[in-house]
DNA sequence: TGACTATATCACTATATAGCTATATAGTGA
DNA sequence: TCACTATATAGCTATATAGTGATATAGTCA
């Protein structure tokens, strides 16, 4: 093993940040610009604690940033490259589908 | 939401099989090339249910390959997309440990 | 065929965490 | 100060899954 476990700990952390389809759902309502808590709330259709929670996570992983102005807070999209490895995802994916369709077309 | 949260689970999932030191350590020993089940054992001292289960999870996620040979059964990355995604996580990673030293270096 | 080895699967336990409700905290204006 | 709103946190339940030991399956050679 020439790389450690602890490294690695560090990345599969990383990946297990953006493994959930809420916090992705918050990403995604973010990529158009910074909102506060309510408005993702209303946007993703979750709940308080909930986004609260994910809202955490995602700002201690360093993907978001934390803006309190008066009595709301903003949050905003602290590190893009999250969208290449969205994108890259993305990308195998319909990769993948498109392998499976070929081999349903012929039946 | 733009997005379907079908299609975010998809992406999800698929980030979920990432997020798991284990499977990440397997990844790391086959980088070099296909090894069979027992060489993966002992490169990660995985236990052989463990491994084997793994593999399954990461085959079906399109990200190794599986070859029987005889007795013992071979596996390999079948998406080398995999190891840029893990670059671009390093490399984010890194800047933000470096961005941590800064602040704790004053001190 | 039977003995042996390699891999896969089953059943189980322990742990992690998403989502919820209730509560706490903080900022604003009367 | 108090009342009000926005956000954060605590405590809980339900679910998912990593790891383990036991067992099943499959290939090979005598």
């Amino acid at each position: 093993m020439q790389i450690s476990p602890d490294a690695l700990a560090q990345v599969a952390d990383y990946f297990k940040v953006l493994s959930e389809v809420s916090r992705l759902q918050v990403l995604c309502c973010l990529k158009s610009g910074s909102k506060n808590v309510s408005d993702i709330m209303a946007a993703t259709g979750l709940g308080q604690a909930n986004v609260s929670k994910h809202l955490k996570i995602l700002t201690q992983a360093g993907i978001l940033s934390r803006k309190p102005s008066g009595v709301s807070v903003y949050y905003e999209i602290a590190d893009p490259m999250i969208f290449e490895l969205c994108e890259l995802v993305c990308d195998r994916l319909s990769i993948s589908l498109e392998a499976k369709q070929q081999l349903l077309n012929p039946l």
